[in-house]
DNA sequence: AGACTGTCTCGACGTCTGTCGAATCAGACA
DNA sequence: TGTCTGATTCGACAGACGTCGAGACAGTCT
């Protein structure tokens, strides 16, 4: 349980409104790594959009065509992003979505909806 | 340049409100694997945020400690994952971002503010 | 206590990735 | 035409990644 990722305490101007620095993009990338993969992504999606806000393994794992330590790996690397959390409650481990960390990836995604010349950028760190 | 990744045509409910299918879990993955590298994130910072919409390979080399081999292969992941477009004009590459992928991830991360569940984000300074 | 179920960790394996130097391609210019 | 500069491709290498089977750990139920 040692290993968090460092993103809680990053914010995010959107990357076409001004060049992500070196640091935030290092701290960042785990997160973004950690999405890449489509097995990871449907996990994602299926402990965010889980009814109760949380969702048992013995649920996450029969939706795959992978084994069991598989889908526990790709847990780990969730966790390790930053972007769940696990809680073992009797014999079952429910994960839940940490809606912070994807709200930062969002906004760093957030394109602004100017086209050419990026607006006056009043918006400079996220006050 | 056979090689474009098959996001265009996704369209994307947020990752919290239903389960992502299989199918576009796997064309938009590669998409956030791309940015799943700290250069990348950079890179494709530079180029969304670029004056004019636009940059050449000359302005982005430089910013990094690495030779321009290894620049021009992220650059060619970044366009393989349908981040973004290059161009040549005369001796330069301009590359330029594709605002409607970028616009896909951010709708898939977005967060909608559900009922019960999700504190409001109250760990991070952006509000 | 012992057996059983659910989940994670460990070790191993083949594949993919990030990086570099050398070679190659594309234009510009004398 | 030849040469120079900018950018990409090629080949190679170490390290990381995705996957699995075997084993270990945590709780529950006889």
């Amino acid at each position: 349980m040692s290993k968090q990722a460092a993103v809680d305490v990053l914010c995010c101007p959107p990357l076409s409104e001004r060049r992500v620095p070196a640091e935030t993009a290092a701290a960042l990338a785990p997160a973004f790594k950690a999405l890449g993969d489509p097995v990871r992504l449907q996990l994602m999606s299926m402990i965010a959009s889980a009814e109760g806000g949380e969702i048992c393994v013995c649920d996450l794992t029969p939706a795959f065509d992978l084994t069991g330590p598989t889908i526990s790996h790709h847990l780990r690397t969730l966790r390790e992003a930053g972007l769940v959390d696990a809680e073992r409650r009797g014999t079952w481990v429910y994960y839940r979505a940490r809606p912070t960390v994807l709200h930062q990836l969002a906004a760093l995604l957030t394109v602004v909806p100017t086209e050419a010349g990026p607006a006056p950028a009043a918006r400079s760190e996220c006050s």
